[in-house]
DNA sequence: TCTGGGGTCCTCTGTCGA
DNA sequence: TCTGTCGACAGAGGACCC
């Protein structure tokens, strides 16, 4: 049988490396790409930057007092897609089988390569010449060891290791090191005195079964180990698209309301027309002003696409959820998404 | 000092029809 | 005809990821 071998390419601090290509004067300084509303949050920051703390997810408003000298620039999310574009293009040429996840990174099928090591280092110098773009690769027997070892020095990495490699080098590292283990996961181990990976890794399957259920207890017990054999796979079928929207201030007003969920609605089924998608359960999502969020979602007989379609049922929703207290967010979704033939507008067949 | 946007997947619960 | 069971499906919430 074939040995499997996986790799794994992160583009390093992606949106502000690209935002570098323009403004070559700003290498070495502390740069932020963020929002410049009052409640943005930082997109990325160059590892200058990280150094005073700033990091993603972080409020912009704090990323500024951490790093008051920092260059601070709005993401411009299309230059991005068109250099994550850029790089995707280089791998497939290089690789038959590549996985793309968001717009920086990847996972590539090695297997059956005659040299995987050497055609990671190849494509890796391509990225770099053709784009002027710095990456990090971690190869392994599958994607979990890929994925954390090309995290494991960044930037600039290049880290090969076995599944035992794998397992000695993080015994000692957070659960939350690995992937799909959370802050709320990690949390919930430590109350159970679980602080690592490797106690992890030493936890009976019976205590993990008893505290977590039966499948996300074997899951935390095989990833533990460094076991995945979730293939790498092109294809990744898109199930909804939804638009939302945090306001500058908590929205109280009916009207006012509505008129954001209008707006949403035909900027989603904008975008579905263009994808030709169409989908049968449109749902509406509120975050309150005290940060509970709550969804409502109703599934209909045939699929919709029309902005008419997507705002009625929103409306009604919205409606039917009648907000408490001021709302923070809005947002409206379409699932259950397929491909539409022809050009005719879908009739709203409301009710089931 | 508060906490974005756009997704996926999982779990729990209720409903409904066979 | 009534009742219990089971699976499918929908709805809601939550965790996680980039």
């Amino acid at each position: 049988m074939l040995e499997r071998c996986v790799a794994h390419l992160d583009m390093d601090a992606f949106y502000v490396s690209v935002e570098l290509r323009r403004r070559p004067e700003l290498r070495g300084l502390p740069v932020i790409v963020a929002g410049s509303g009052p409640r943005a949050v930082v997109t990325t920051a160059s590892y200058e930057a990280r150094r005073y703390g700033v990091h993603s997810a972080m409020p912009a408003s704090r990323a500024r007092r951490l790093c008051p000298e920092a260059v601070v620039m709005e993401p411009d999310f299309r230059c991005y897609r068109e250099a994550s574009r850029e790089v995707m293009a280089i791998l497939r040429d290089h690789v038959e089988i590549v996985e793309v996840v968001g717009l920086d990174e990847a996972y590539l099928e090695l297997t059956g390569l005659p040299a995987p090591r050497a055609s990671m280092r190849l494509i890796r110098e391509q990225v770099r010449l053709k784009t002027a773009l710095g990456c990090s690769v971690g190869v392994g027997p599958n994607k979990l060891v890929a994925k954390v070892a090309s995290d494991a020095e960044k930037p600039g990495g290049f880290v090969v290791l076995t599944r035992e490699q794998a397992c000695q080098r993080f015994a000692c590292a957070p659960c939350g090191l690995l992937p799909g283990i959370g802050p709320k996961t990690g949390e919930r181990l430590r109350r159970r005195g679980i602080e690592t990976i490797a106690q992890l890794a030493a936890t009976e399957l019976e205590v993990l079964s008893g505290s977590f259920g039966p499948r996300q207890g074997l899951e935390l017990a095989r990833r533990a180990r460094f076991e995945d054999d979730t293939p790498v796979s092109e294809e990744r079928k898109v199930r909804s698209e939804s638009r939302e929207a945090t306001f500058d201030r908590d929205l109280s007003d009916r009207q006012e309301l509505e008129a954001q969920l209008r707006r949403l609605a035909a900027q989603l089924a904008e975008a579905l027309v263009a994808q030709r998608r169409q989908g049968r359960t449109v749902g509406i999502k509120v975050r309150l002003d005290d940060f509970s969020t709550h969804t409502r979602a109703r599934t209909l007989r045939g699929p919709v696409r029309s902005p008419q379609e997507i705002t009625a049922v929103a409306l009604e929703l919205l409606e039917r959820f009648a907000p408490k207290r001021p709302v923070r967010l809005l947002g409206v979704r379409v699932a259950g998404l397929e491909q539409h033939q022809g050009e005719g507008v879908a009739q709203l067949t409301l009710g089931c």
